[in-house]
DNA sequence: AATACATATGAGTAGTTACTCATAATATAT
DNA sequence: ATATATTATGAGTAACTACTCATATGTATT
């Protein structure tokens, strides 16, 4: 069983991929399919699929089944809250950031 | 110039790994010297220095020299909370969790 | 059963990453 | 100037990761 810093970098290292952010934003605010998901973002199927398997394992997202399609969505919802806090974090202190300040 | 999201998703890999994460654990309470991180880390000197300056080239630490001693701390102390909320999320859903919420 | 649609998976590969080693650079003290 | 302590860096490598391709699986319809 992982160490709870174990976890939580294997977490941000899941989030750490352009493509896998992307999925996660596109998912957030409501549960997406597949399809949806693929036409979303302009990635091929396969590689979405390919991102979905990781996300899943580390059950970042989860998923139900409805007739043929599958609908991804967050394990946990509050999860589009600390990415939006980062983002923030990140943009703080960017020259951008400092002009808009004044 | 990167994305707004390509930023981001470099911030997330860069904190996406278990011994950066321990390094910015460390410093996140106050400033520490890199001699101080090796102690408390357990890690080589050459690994730390290695891994400073992903955090450093990734601007999620900035240093200070002093004399011959160079104070690294987080660029933006905050960041310290999205990882304990990171933490959280990741917590909650847990087992663990579970059986401490009834 | 055959077809069509939606999604997943195993294998192969090029590129990336974490790590180590040896060495260099910088600062202080003698 | 030498020696010592602190920290950084370039190069090499094994392991990992993102991606693609071909194929498989599951579901619904006819």
């Amino acid at each position: 069983m992982d160490s709870g810093i174990e976890k939580l970098a294997k977490v941000f290292k899941v989030l750490g991929d352009y493509n896998r952010l992307g999925i996660v934003m596109v998912i957030s605010k409501a549960s997406r399919t597949v399809t949806e998901i693929i036409n979303a973002t302009g990635m091929s199927q396969t590689l979405v699929s390919f991102h979905l398997r990781v996300l899943r394992k580390a059950e970042v997202v989860t998923t139900r089944r409805e007739g043929p399609f599958i609908y991804y969505s967050l394990a946990n919802p509050s999860l589009m809250d600390i990415i939006d806090e980062l983002s923030h974090v990140i943009n703080a202190g960017s020259e951008m950031e400092k002009i808009l300040e004044k």
